[in-house]
DNA sequence: ATGATACATCGATACTTATCAATGTGGTGT
DNA sequence: ACACCACATTGATAAGTATCGATGTATCAT
């Protein structure tokens, strides 16, 4: 009997033994991803946002790091399947993926 | 109304504001340390091992990783506050700290 | 078309890290 | 004292990364 955690199109099966190789290298980028206090704490903000998300503008004052920097960090945590973007005009909402942090809780409480 | 979490003997504050700059920096060595796939399969074997841990020496072979390699691993969870150790003659026993991982699972539900 | 704004990408730099071979250290047994 | 074992540390290397200034790109308003 398995659990089924879906992350971005990619599943990651815990089953009871030791954790397999590819669960491994499935979950340890979604660690890596908020590994980084800066990207906590933007992952943070976006999560506080709810479901319509925070703009990307709003995020670069309150972390005090340069919009290159916070553009990067976004990216990451997108690549890890923890936030989407959405865009509305010049604008793009960030916004935390849907079971984003499931298979990462599982790990954890198990 | 705060929660308190221990983190070998470090108070991590999770407040209900925006993520704290001193939270964020607690909190990421933690993520870290499990963010390294090698080092993640280490954490779950010591954590499969139970209150008794398991041996240092049993942990390279099924790992696939050389000596000094999983000693450095070890290290590293061991600075996080993640394992224990405890010496028995020749060999050193590992082992997950009490409350290891209370302060991750708090930011992930939260 | 032009200018302005929001965001991404590039290039560079300084720093960290995962890994192993070689060597050091400390305990055990003879 | 000596040899042996388990583990740690050192030194080196290759790869990754957090950061920013400069530049590119896409969208909107005029």
């Amino acid at each position: 009997m398995y659990h089924l955690i879906m992350t971005h199109a990619k599943q990651i099966q815990l089953g009871k033994g030791p954790l397999a190789d590819v669960a491994a290298a499935s979950l340890a980028p979604m660690f890596a991803a908020l590994s980084d206090p800066t990207r906590l704490r933007l992952f943070d903000l976006v999560r506080r946002a709810g479901p319509d998300g925070i703009c990307s503008c709003d995020l670069t004052e309150p972390l005090d790091r340069s919009q290159p920097t916070i553009s990067h960090h976004l990216k990451v945590l997108r690549g890890a399947g923890l936030v989407e973007s959405r865009r509305d005009g010049t604008w793009i909402w960030y916004s935390v993926a849907p079971h984003a942090l499931d298979a990462v809780a599982q790990f954890i409480q198990r």
